[in-house]
DNA sequence: ATATGTTATCGAAGCGCTTCGATAAATATA
DNA sequence: TATATTTATCGAAGCGCTTCGATAACATAT
């Protein structure tokens, strides 16, 4: 068995209490005495057990970190990237993460996770679109509660954001200074607040210019966001016959199906047509042309929720507050000036 | 302040202690009293805290999993996955996971995983090559301990391996069956043991059918095992002139190295060489053609660890044992017959 | 010298459970 | 019916810490 407080107590000559307060650097312990409990926790090797502590404390210095099913089992790593981003810190902070999935559409009656109910954490972090009635539940329970990448209106938690909006304006300024002006949005069903984001950064950045928005440029009407919603989305615009040198997709995903269409119809990228993409993924390098796109920093979103719901756990006084977090453009190989001459359409199938 | 035990003995009108027995399912209770206890529990939404429990019987239901610094923060989620599938696994059983990394070389003086100190895990899952200290370490503590895709000789602990042997013969005799009999081996330096297993097989399935291993046609220099590494390795080899048709990588990373210095020099795969790569990841789909792999269940190899050391953890007597998970060979577009006649060397710069 | 305020240390209670030995109730055996 | 055996329930101790009020030791003011 390993020593417990007790034996450095015996050993130090000192109450079991006193042992306790060099631990946690309470209050007034002589230089002396707190140098022999010192010495004598070496000697012994000893550390606190994290159960005791909890339990006389009620810190469990665990943090939930909630993700939904679909997020959690997507094949792109996006979310896995922020829950990475968070593990690293949280163990700066002396914090373990416990993870866990909900359904889609958490409700009364829906399995609520375990660690919520067994008290095991001392705050929670939940990361992308999940229900009301799981923030509420969160809240109810009185813990601390950080968001990442979703907030409702109502919502009111701290919450860490990224900067979609001024992404899409980077990527369509971008577009514009190369001489494009017939730039189309590809972008899937707007569900979650990230998307219509872009897309009202899309917008903002071509009124800005004097450019006008023409919804037969934008397609958001695929029901997903995947590599075959690009693809079917593209094909739609392409066959209203209304040209187009530009594509700005609302993610990485989506702007690798746009550029297997136009490679099906034998377009060159970004010769006939440039593309940007958002998110910043693996799949950019490895794409040919090498995909533009707007950087997420994912780990960072991650660590940023972590410190700030450690903060909240340490001095529950703190404030809600709501960080955006900004993003960068990242040009490589599938963007270009725009041709002289507008391309042709091929009509499509 | 949540109902405690306490309080369900109160409203169930019986001993906190038989309230407990009903919770563990323990022993004899009649059928009335523990109809009794649970419908107070339900009544009052009961449920035990985990530190209580945890303090009373030395049990955390957390599982530690370490992996090293740099298998962690690699791009490619090759490990990633693995903990998402043990996560999973993890939860079915009412156990959660505790992640932390170590440096490559752990050793004496090196920081010990938090949770192992303050004993906060009823067991630890090692995932990849770790040191000789750390193994150590663990067994010393006397926790259960399962390794995934990794072991030493001496390692007495049970381990999840994968079938590289298996699958390198796999994807040799694919070869051989499609006529191919001049056949390259791209590894990086096999500090892994995974890496040498595959080697091995790939020899093994050349001597099966009496192809002679030749050197020339083994590159195995490369200091690590990126896309780099396999391009530069292919380089070496179109270098020496030795002329082939298929080359069987032995990772995907390094695979698609070979297929972009194949194309660099104008050779086409598959037409003028095959290539088939090893763990089948995400890249597989992405690069052009699709590349051909051995499959590697990486969310399995978490899960059956996770269940190896639950059942070790309930039940200390069980045995140490040694899983070879299987794997399986996919083909994609990057592998066809051979070609009539052996190609021409192109030769190197 | 005594009263007053500070600082350092201690002992005990308590956190919310599990577990074990004791006891009471129910059942079987003689 | 008395006794032995089995089954159900209970009370108390204990898991290893934190925390708080009490007390002892020391310094300062009167």
């Amino acid at each position: 068995m390993s020593p417990t407080i007790k034996d450095v107590a015996q050993k130090a000559g000192v109450a079991l209490s006193t042992v306790s307060l060099v631990i946690n650097r309470k209050s007034n312990v002589r230089q002396e005495t707190k140098k022999r409990v010192e010495n004598a926790i070496a000697e012994l090797n000893y550390h606190p057990r994290r159960t005791a502590r909890g339990l006389a404390s009620q810190r469990t210095y665990n943090l939930g970190f909630i993700l939904t099913e679909d997020h959690f089992s997507q094949a792109e790593p996006f979310y896995t990237k922020i829950f990475l981003g968070s593990e690293i810190e949280a163990r700066k902070h002396h914090y373990y993460i416990l993870l866990t999935t909900v359904q889609k559409n958490f409700r009364q009656g829906a399995p609520i996770p375990r660690f919520l109910l067994e008290r095991n954490v001392d705050g929670v972090i939940l990361a992308g679109k999940v229900s009301n009635g799981l923030i509420d539940f969160v809240q109810g329970m009185g813990l601390p509660l950080v968001m990442i990448d979703y907030t409702t209106p109502a919502c009111k938690a701290s919450t860490v954001l990224i900067d979609n909006y001024g992404g899409a304006c980077a990527a369509v300024n971008q577009f514009i200074k190369e001489g494009h002006r017939d730039i189309a949005f590809v972008g899937g069903e707007a569900s979650h607040p990230s998307l219509s984001e872009r897309l009202r950064g899309y917008k903002a950045a071509l009124q800005d210019q004097g450019i006008p928005v023409r919804d037969a440029l934008i397609s958001n009407a695929e029901p997903y966001t995947g590599v075959d919603d690009g693809r079917e989305a593209t094909r739609k615009l392409l066959g209203t016959g209304v040209p187009f040198t530009a594509v700005f997709a609302s993610n990485d995903t989506m702007a690798v199906g746009v550029m297997r269409c136009l490679k099906e119809k034998n377009l060159t990228v970004p010769r006939d047509v440039s593309v940007i993409g958002f998110d910043d993924i693996e799949v950019c390098l490895q794409v040919e042309p090498c995909l533009s796109s707007v950087r997420v920093f994912k780990e960072d979103l991650g660590a940023i929720a972590v410190r700030r719901i450690v903060e909240k756990i340490e001095d529950d006084r703190m404030m809600v507050n709501r960080v955006l977090v900004p993003v960068e453009l990242v040009l490589r190989e599938s963007t270009a000036r725009a041709p002289q001459q507008v391309i042709q359409r091929i009509v499509s199938g």
